[in-house]
DNA sequence: ACATTAAGTGATT
DNA sequence: AATCACTTAATGT
């Protein structure tokens, strides 16, 4: 039995017992930032439990959400640009306190002729986050907010595993980088549809969401 | 009771 | 869909 059981269903035991000795395990708070933007990545995470919020931020400061990453998983971004030293492109920030394992840089090359299972994992990673990134694409192309939206609300609900989220207007606004006045509307449009209740700084959503 | 912050709304671009 | 201007409601001191 591993460490990390987790990752058992992941990793090959070869690879899982390499982690053990490998990885530096850490637990990390609510709202830590853990990359900026223009910083280089010198350590990969895996994520063991919590969440990661991964977003673009421009040059004053808005910011745009791009996706989250869960247990069990790793940043995409972060194999792209780290594996070469290139700096970052994204913003990480622990949504909720967090276990994370981080991995020295210089094994993922090795892993990847070593262990089939790292190279289909860093793989699958690339290949969900692109999935991912493209709805996104096309929903910001298409000018669907209020699909953007509803997806987003949806994942909160699943990540928190609480259908009462505690946000504000204008919190939401900024992740999906616009105005408060737009999303106070569009929430009360859906609130008016039956499909959630509002409140002050809190958004409980309804079963047949 | 007053100030501050969140949310609601009509009109305009 | 964004911005402005303004109102109303909830909260903190």
């Amino acid at each position: 039995m591993s460490l990390y059981p987790l990752l058992d269903t992941v990793f090959e035991p070869e690879l899982l017992e390499e982690l053990e000795t490998r990885a530096e395990h850490r637990f990390i708070p609510a709202g830590t930032k853990l990359v900026s933007i223009g910083q280089t990545v010198r350590q990969m995470p895996i994520l063991l439990s919590g969440s990661l919020k991964i977003s673009r931020v421009d040059e004053d400061g808005k910011e745009l959400l791009l996706y989250y990453v869960n247990p069990a998983e790793s940043c995409a971004m972060t194999f792209t640009c780290c594996m070469q030293q290139f700096p970052s492109e994204i913003e990480a920030v622990a949504e909720e306190d967090s276990e994370i394992l981080f991995l020295p840089i210089t094994v993922m090359d090795q892993w990847l002729v070593k262990y089939p299972t790292w190279k289909s994992f860093v793989m699958r990673t690339i290949h969900y986050r692109f999935q991912e990134l493209l709805k996104t694409v096309d929903q910001i192309a298409f000018q669907q907010l209020d699909e953007r939206l509803i997806h987003y609300l949806k994942e909160k609900v699943r990540i928190g595993g609480s259908p009462l989220l505690n946000l504000s207007h204008e919190q939401i606004a900024t992740d999906l980088a616009t105005s408060r006045v737009v999303i106070s509307r569009l929430l009360k449009k859906l609130e008016n549809q039956k499909k959630l209740l509002l409140y002050r700084n809190q958004v409980r959503l309804l079963g047949d969401m």
